[in-house]
DNA sequence: TTGTGTGTCGAAAACGTTTTCGTGTTGAAA
DNA sequence: TTTCAACACGAAAACGTTTTCGACACACAA
């Protein structure tokens, strides 16, 4: 076993100081080609790398991006990582993740734990009980000490900071829109708790979108899951007992619950019912019949993400107090669980 | 905006030396109560937290673990990942992902620049391409500078080194001999090509199942997918061409497709053909029919993973050529793209 | 001979820690 | 008064880099 070689090491070897071996292998014009070819062939035998936590050090950079969202397990969120990922490496960067599990407890102590010098900066998601405890010290603390954040999907408007988000009430206004254009009236929605922020929006999304054609707005039609495990009893009691025509799910789960839950009752899916879901993942594309849903760009959004980090990273010194929030486009996909829409 | 407050400005603003605080803060026995309290005092009051990456530096220990897996937009990869991150956290590591695209390049590349300092061990799956020309040489040189790998899922003979694998042949087997009891005899195996080191153990799994029980392998009733695009069109091919009574799937996505292809054609699922999957995903919960797979515990593995890294690398100096390799238990989950199984 | 460059290189500081060792002061025992 | 331990603290090295600055040798011009 051969552990990996230093400057000090060579230039012990090669009798020539560790700044005249440096030098050399940074082919500063200062070293006379000689000694530099030495230096070099030696450095390449040995298979010399520079240690990169002795250049973070030096450098008060780690070229490392910090990760932080409510799970991993989750379509959109890996896809939102691979993204980041993907961007990071052309850039030079390495990512590293933290879940916090839905916690506040857990994120605060992850971005706590990065914030000490293992990162240039974060790229985050709310989790949900960050959201319903309003509580952001953690965050504004990380940016009061210089370092750059990035908020994406869950975001909150008590930071200021680079945010990529989509338009999620608009998105849920439009899927809306588009049942009702097609006659749809007695449209079902199955959302989250308020307290989760893209819940929140797309439901508003869904209100306006009744208001704006004149429909009365049913409290019956609607169904607001706390506890994802038994939706499926809530979603069941929303179909059975009113006679929806049509769903808007805010995810993806919701969804395919819904199309489950109708087939079990019955109902045939679209013809009696129609749903349409949130989140383009691997279940809306796969279910039968596959899911008519509002596509949510992780790959696109962790792009974004990416680049807004590394560009304030790499910006000449903080510009502060000009944050952009980019706002992806989203778009319906048009799939078996609706008629064609138009 | 205040930056973060480092021994040496402690030291000074106290007027003592730096050791001084170093060591109150560490409660050490040498320094006197006073100055015990008023060091440790300004530190809280200025939320003083050591800098990881010095720490890094002179501890030679980065408290960091490296993920390399093909891709993160596949729920298998992410429930590893979120297994390994559990138990890092615990044991107070990070984990920081790159992420290969099944590229032999990319796997390397990431690699060598993890290996240069940022981490102290590595938890790796083998992407495609590595698999296919059997160049292991990143790998046995990382090991060779004393860094400890855990391999998993993917993972090969050739490379001495911790090991986290289920048994996929003999998974197989049971999958397949479960079909087998039920008087299923004419059985499709839709696998992929040889050089996956799993799809090749499980596709020997069929086999053995068949030979045991005295069937002749039928080259038609067998797909190797190389391409994942349009695996459609071989599966449609197998299910017209072959009467097949039932299928056995290396994977959720091969799964799902042959139980919409066979929709399709007008089969039904499981009257007509039955099908088992491999690795029990999101897919094979929501699809419908669901589907009997081989349930394939990622959290587990990567808990495990975790565990005989961190094990190593917490052990009192290499004890080499002591490697294992734990075989995560594997069990059949019944739903209902099958009938139900004796 | 003196002075001025120029070409090569090394010493040392810096990044932020921890830890070893040395040192000065104090008090008490001899 | 001398000696010695105990106590409290500081200097410095070490981790592995990069970079600034100074130094030395040599050549060449004045």
């Amino acid at each position: 076993m051969k552990r990996k070689v230093t400057l000090k090491q060579i230039a012990k070897e090669l009798d020539v100081s560790i700044s005249t071996v440096s030098k050399s292998l940074r082919d500063s014009p200062e070293i006379s080609e000689d000694t530099r070819q030495k230096v070099q062939a030696f450095a390449k035998l040995y298979n010399y790398k520079p240690n990169l936590i002795a250049l973070s050090l030096k450098n008060k950079k780690t070229k490392t991006i910090g990760i932080i969202i409510p799970e991993i397990v989750h379509h959109f969120f890996a896809t939102v990582i691979s993204g980041i990922e993907h961007i990071a490496n052309e850039k030079g960067y390495n990512v590293i993740v933290c879940l916090s599990d839905e916690s506040f407890d857990k994120e605060v102590i992850n971005m706590e734990m990065l914030a000490n010098g293992s990162i240039d900066g974060f790229i985050m998601s709310l989790s949900k009980e960050t959201q319903q405890k309003k509580d952001f010290h953690h965050i504004s603390e990380v940016i009061n000490q210089g370092m750059p954040v990035v908020m994406f999907d869950r975001v909150t408007n008590d930071i200021l900071c680079d945010k990529v988000i989509i338009d999620d009430s608009l998105a849920a206004y439009e899927a809306v829109q588009g049942l009702l254009n097609n006659g749809f009236k007695k449209i079902g929605l199955i959302t989250t708790v308020d307290y989760v922020s893209v819940g929140k929006l797309r439901t508003e999304g869904y209100f306006k979108a009744l208001r704006d054609n004149g429909i009365a707005i049913d409290e019956n039609l609607i169904v607001k899951i706390e506890d994802i495990e038994n939706c499926a009893e809530q979603i069941e009691k929303l179909i059975s007992t009113n006679n929806v025509d049509s769903i808007f799910a805010v995810n993806e789960l919701f969804a395919v619950t819904a199309i489950k839950t109708a087939k079990k009752l019955n109902f045939k899916v679209p013809e009696d019912i129609a749903v349409i879901g949130f989140t383009d993942g691997i279940i809306s594309t796969y279910s039968s019949p596959s899911i008519t849903t509002v596509s949510q760009n992780g790959i696109k959004m962790g792009n974004k993400a990416a680049h807004m980090l590394i560009e304030r990273l790499e910006s000449e010194e903080e510009e502060e107090e000009h944050y952009k929030t980019e706002v992806i486009e989203t778009h319906l996909v048009q799939r078996e669980s609706t008629p064609i829409l138009k």
